[in-house]
DNA sequence: AAAATATGTCAATAAAGCTGACATATCCTG
DNA sequence: CAGGATATGTCAGCTTTATTGACATATTTT
């Protein structure tokens, strides 16, 4: 995880006009800050229309993307409790986008699941995301997407090199 | 701006197991969402301590940024309301981290600038943030901080290669 | 003087998170 | 089998951050 020469510069920061503390790289801090916001609105517009919120979203997406998630494991990967979980995955099993199955080994757990609509709502919000990455890739340039993907996995925590995180 | 070798594979995506919706880049779509909350939870615990929330934090940064930001600047920057900015702002001026000053060619407009402890507040903030960035740019590989700067910023509304936004 | 603008503020509402407490069903252990 | 641990569900109340609407004040522009 390391064969590349050793890059000995000093973090030459680039800092940005109208400030100067120095060692702050408030460029790219504020990058991903607007590259976020700008993000995530593409979504949000389709979830209104629908009356769902920015939880919605992440619920429908985790469990579409890992079925058979059990409620412990989407509370342990949206970092969010119970209570809170409880609102809004009600209201997708309500509206028909998600189903829970008792599970096989363990009957306490429910393990849930998309329907097809959750899978076309899932797939409808992802688009846009979609699309927008791509255009930001393509206009970046070619090898930009082996660039961000280690550059987003680097920003996680519990990456630290040594690579398994959990 | 491409100087290299045209890259004529069809967008590989390269999805993660459990799915197939082919064409969604799932794959950068989850980097971008756990890096982001990542990120973000830096800050969150320091001002958890002081009593502030995310909005405090994005404003003391932006002010401390621009100094002599008006308030509509900033609600333009942030895209909230003005309701939703008061309180925050009002809590930050009696914490002494903000301070306001009539403009002096429009006396109506109040310009904004950090204080001294504010300006300490918007370092502390930003320095966690700052050196998760240069640990995984670092990691990530020289060259990585122009293709993240570029990809971030073609993620960006309103960046149409066309350049000059706003 | 009137209209427009920049800001401030009151009030009510909503979304999404939280804690605490407790219920149920199921599994595991002694 | 009894009792404890676990997975989930749910009730109640609270907090933060955002919203809309309405209106007040000061200042600038027309």
């Amino acid at each position: 995880m390391a064969g590349q020469p050793k890059d000995t510069r000093p973090e030459l920061a680039a800092i940005a006009p109208g400030n100067d503390d120095g060692v702050i790289d408030y460029e790219i801090i504020e990058l991903l800050f607007f590259a976020y916001r700008d993000f995530i609105s593409d979504p949000d517009a389709i979830l209104e229309r629908r009356g769902f919120g920015r939880a919605h979203h992440r619920v429908v997406h985790f469990v579409d993307r890992e079925p058979g998630m059990t409620v412990a494991d989407l509370l342990e990967t949206l970092k969010i409790t119970k209570q809170s979980l409880a609102r809004v995955l009600k209201q997708l099993i309500d509206s028909g986008y998600i189903h829970q199955v008792a599970g096989p080994e363990d009957r306490r757990q429910r393990k849930l699941y998309t329907t097809r609509e959750g899978k076309a709502f899932a797939h409808a919000l992802a688009e846009p995301q979609s699309r927008r990455i791509a255009a930001a890739l393509a206009k970046t340039g070619p090898g930009a997407r082996e660039t961000v993907k280690r550059f987003l996995g680097g920003m996680k925590t519990g990456s630290d090199t040594s690579g398994t995180d959990r």
